[in-house]
Parts: structure tokens; sequence; C-alpha cells
DNA sequence: TTGTATGCGTTATCAT
DNA sequence: ATGATAACGCATACAA
């Protein structure tokens, strides 16, 4: 009962008929007897014979495999987004090859050759660093950009969710509860959607005739082997020993708003009463943490679904019409932390 | 400056060479003059060449890919494992397709066989209901288990964290810390990697000379559209409504542990002062929940690493003598849930 | 050192 | 309705 690898070619041999019937009966496309296709699917049972994807993809010129490049698996946003994706993708009879790039240009160029060398149909970039265009890929590779621009503006779609009117509720509910002194935690402040959601937070202080004042912009870089939490959390400490007040904190993403709580509360602070905060993302710590914190949630089914359907629609060539930009509202999440 | 895809062939051609004498060079096997060598390259680097890996995984009969089996990507300690296995593998010289199997036979099976029409190379099976063992796959597809028994046990490699010694030290911090009425959490009891937490529990209230109490022992049974956290939170209220007591917990996890907490504190008791707790796996919201909770913590780049080097010595061939059931230790970090 | 020819497992074209 | 065969892009045994 050795189980070795069983080709058309014998399936035919032992059904009495020609490798080209065998296929025509698999695929059911052209013409065959009832009595023949029964037979052949009686033999390739028996056999357990499985079809050799590799060698389909070579003669079809279609691997059935979609590429994601994502910057940090483990980062929940992006994990939820994949595997939303990835789900999509597979009912649609899709493999999905994800591509961790660590935030890495020469890794990210390594991915991009090995998924074209594997003939990809096509591929999702979710968020990194630079405006995404490589010589790596084929110009007429299927392509969707999530959260990063890409540098073919006018052809290639762009989905992301509405990081401007995010910073705008977050610090619209900051005010709301009473703060005039709001600080913003920044991290990666060259990544589009940190400008947007900087924007968001400066035009509602605006709208609220708050005068918007740089000292309140806290950049926080993180070092080799330190959290993002840990990092924002030195970083405002840092400030406040120079003498900063301030009355409440709009933190970029969850870490960093943790982060924020923690140097509030080693000072004695309590959250919200004294200072409140509001972060960004949604991720699962926001809801267990304490106090628990008011975030802004992203929807990620959608950003998925939007995706998959953009990039199956390009790969089938059905609907040439599509949006190149679309954004996706996001939704305040209420919590302790206001 | 159309980007049209360039075969070995045209190489050929542009260099006024044979298609072997290219295939030569690239892989930089056979021999051939200093004069073609540069010629090649120089046309290969003029046309932007990439080596068509599904033609070459054809003839090769090798794939240069891995595939992963996962219950759930975007669970922490999943999501970190697959990560490094993938970062390493990467660096090998492999790609990895991850699939998320969403705890479903038939989408596991569908996989399988896809896996199985791609040429694998290997396959790393993670987690999962039952032994592992599918017709689907190639019995001689090299195989390594993490956290999950295979069928054939003789055989195949089983990579685990030494749950047995994580429910022994959780358990037994609780009673260092004075706890004598020990609950513990149990989610998917049917896990082997659950049995022998539970076991460590067991034997660490013996050594102690702690009676073992049926009554102790909470199955949690987690409803669709529920979290774990919410499910724990909910059995543990139901049960002290029925009158029951206790003054420590061991959850299974860390998401039900923080239920545990939530449930705690609900009833207006304090943890730990009234009531300690501890979780398993050093899931992030471990450390950044209120108030931290104390965990055990696995060691999921050596479980990485050694999957990884495990399945690359099966694929090569070298060495036939690795130990069939390698137990990876884990560490107690120690918070302030106790 | 280099070229010719074959085959990897499929699908598609063109006969019959 | 079915069969023979070319082609997909590559690596290699064998010739030259």
């Amino acid at each position: 009962m050795n189980q070795r690898k069983v080709s058309i070619k014998e399936i035919a041999e032992l059904s009495g008929v020609s490798v080209a019937t065998v296929s025509r009966v698999i695929n059911n496309n052209g013409r065959f007897s009832e009595e023949t296709r029964k037979k052949v699917l009686q033999v390739i049972k028996d056999t357990h014979y499985e079809t050799n994807n590799i060698a389909k993809s070579l003669r079809m010129k279609k691997s059935n495999t979609i590429g994601i490049l994502v910057p940090d698996i483990s980062n929940s946003f992006f994990a939820n987004v994949v595997q939303e994706i990835e789900s999509i993708l597979f009912k649609k009879g899709y493999s999905t090859i994800i591509c961790n790039t660590d935030r890495n240009e020469e890794k990210e160029e390594a991915y991009l050759r090995m998924l074209e060398g594997k003939m990809i149909d096509g591929l999702i970039v979710i968020s990194g660093v630079k405006e995404f265009g490589s010589t790596a890929i084929n110009k007429k590779t299927p392509l969707i950009c999530i959260d990063r621009k890409p540098k073919d503006t006018k052809s290639t779609i762009l989905i992301e969710s509405d990081h401007y009117q995010g910073g705008f509720l977050a610090t619209e509910e900051l005010i709301s509860k009473g703060c005039h002194n709001i600080a913003i935690i920044i991290h990666r402040d060259f990544l589009s959607s940190s400008k947007e959601r900087l924007l968001g937070y400066q035009n509602a202080l605006k709208k609220y005739q708050i005068p918007f004042k740089e000292e309140n912009v806290i950049h926080v870089t993180v070092e080799e082997k330190m959290s993002r939490t840990e990092a924002a959390k030195a970083a405002l400490l840092q400030k406040i020993s120079e003498g900063y007040q301030f009355d409440g904190v709009f933190a970029l993403n969850d870490r960093l708003a943790i982060g924020a709580i923690h140097a509030i509360l080693d000072l004695g602070k309590k959250v919200p009463e004294d200072i409140k905060v509001v972060g960004f993302d949604n991720d699962p710590i926001s809801k267990y943490c304490y106090p628990c914190l008011t975030t802004i949630r992203q929807d990620n089914m959608l950003i998925a679904e939007q995706a998959c359907e953009n990039l199956l629609a390009l790969i089938d060539g059905t609907r040439k019409d599509m949006k190149k930009h679309q954004v996706i509202p996001v939704t305040l999440v209420s919590r302790a932390s206001t």
C-alpha cells in the first residue's frame, strides 16, 4: 500500500482511454459518454488520484495563487484582515501565500521575486514603509493596496480606512468629554495613515476652536527590544518631566495608548478622571486593559471583502470601472478611558 | 517598455547559446566558459529575467514550498509560532503557505488536497481537534506536528511545550501564595495539551497534599458569537451562584483567565487579595489587563526553530535518528494576579 | 565547453 | 465521442 503519486497518464491506461479524455472528464468540458465518465471517475477514486496543480499552472499560465505582503502578521489588525482575505479567497478556489516582510525592504523584494516565480495571479499589499512599486513584480499582475499608497496611483486600487475620520472622531470624543489640551502620540509619522489621523485631530480641534499646538505632538521611536507600549510610556514620562501638561491623549494605536495610560497611572493620576485617553485599532487588548480603552474600530471584514472582490474582478477582467481609492468608514468604540 | 514575461529560451537566443547552457549558467553547475557566463548574465540582467519556479518545480519534483496548518492565525500563540517558522524557512529558500483551518475538518481536508497538488516539500501541522492523519497528503511527505498528536506516533515527529509542567507550575504558584481551593477552567478538554495541563494541576495538588475535587473543574463551552472571555466569565458566575467557593483559579489560557478575573471583580472581590488567578500562553493581553496576569510562557521561538530544523532534515534526508517526541520547557511569568 | 533531445503532468487543438 | 500531439519553461543525460 505504498502511496505513490499517480498521474493522469496512468488513469488513462487503467481506464482504457486517452489522457485527453481523462482530462475532459476531470474538468467536465468537451464531450464524452456517460459510460467513460463513470469508468474514469471510478479509477480516479480507486487510485486516489489528485491533479498536479504545478503542471496545470504551467500549462494554463494560472496558478490560482495570490500573494499577500504584510509588515507583521502578529499585529492584530493585520492578522484579522489577512485571515479574512485568506478565508474568502480559499472559498473562491485560490490559495494564499502570506509574506511577512518585517518592514524590511530587501525581504520585500525577495518575496516579490519569489511570488513572481510562482506565477501568482494577483497580489495584495498591506501597509508598509513607502509607496509600493517594484520592478520585481510584473506590471500586469493584478494588484490591490491596503493602507499603502501605490506609486501608480491612477491605475491601481487603494483601499483604506477613513483614517482622517478616525482621528477626527477620537479627538472629538475627548473634546466632548471636556478636554482642552490634547496630546497626540505618533509612532510612524511617515505612514500616510498616520498623517491622515493627525489631520483629523487638527481639524477636530479647529472645529471646536481649540488652537493646535506643536508641543502637543509627541513622536515616539521604538528602539530594538522595546515594545511600542514601553516606548510610548517613556516618551510621555520624559515630556511630563519637562513640565508638559495636558488633559487628554489621542494615541495613534492601542499599544501606544496603553503606554500612555501606564505613564499617567504611574504619576498617581487617574484615567479618565484626570486625563482621558483614546487609542486606535480596537486591538483585543483595548477591551481587556485597565481601564478599558476607548478606541477607533476599523472595519477589517469590509476591507478584506472589498480587497478580494476587486482583486478577483481584476483577475477575471470583468469590470474595469472600479474606484481607484476606496475609503472605509471607521467607528468610535467608547469605553472607560474616556 | 511592456514588461512581458521572458523565458530561458529567449535568453538563449539573445545570448547566442543554447537553453542548456543558459540553464547551466543560472544554476552554476556543469561547465561553461567565463565568456558565455558573462554574456548570459548580462542578457538576464537586461531582460529582467526571473526563473519560472512553476516549471522548475515540475521538472525537479520539488516546489521549495512548505505548508502550515493552523486552527486560527489570529490567536497570539499561533501567530507568533507561524511568523517565526515562516521567517526561518524563508531564509532557507522556502516559501510557506499558511492554511487557516478554522478548526473545520472539511476545510482542513480541502487544504491538504490543495497543498498536495502544489507538490509541497513538507508540512507542519499546529494544534487541531483530533489526531492528525489524512489520506489527502502523501505518506512520504515530511511532516512535523506541533501540539497535535499524529496518528502515526512512531514515525512522525511531535513537538510540544511541556504542558504538564505548565499546569504544575501554575498550580504550585497558586499554592505557594496560600491557595487551598483552586478552580481549574478548561476549554477544549479533548486537546492533549489540555489533558496534560490538567494532569499537572492534579499532581501539583497531590504534591502539597491537597485533595483533588471534581467540583473544582469548570468546563466551558464557547457558543457562536461569544468570546472565550465572556464564556469563562459566564460559566464561573453560574457556578458561584450555585454556592461554589474557591480561593484560586488556574485557567487553561489567558483569555479564559481574564474572564475569570472579570467575574471575580464583578462580585466585588479583589484579585489577588481574595482570589488569585493564573493563565496560560503569555498572550499580550496578560501583560496589559488589570490586574496584570500571572501566566505560563511557551517558548515559541524554540518551538519554531526546532520544527524547522527537523523538517528540513527530513526533507534533505540527513539525520534519521531524530527524537519522535520533543518537549519544550515552559516558564512561569509572575505578575500582579497572584 | 556546448548543443540536442527528452520528460515532468496538464490542457487544448486538431484530427478522426 | 475520442485519440494523438504540441506546448507550457525548465533541467539533465547523452552526444559532439
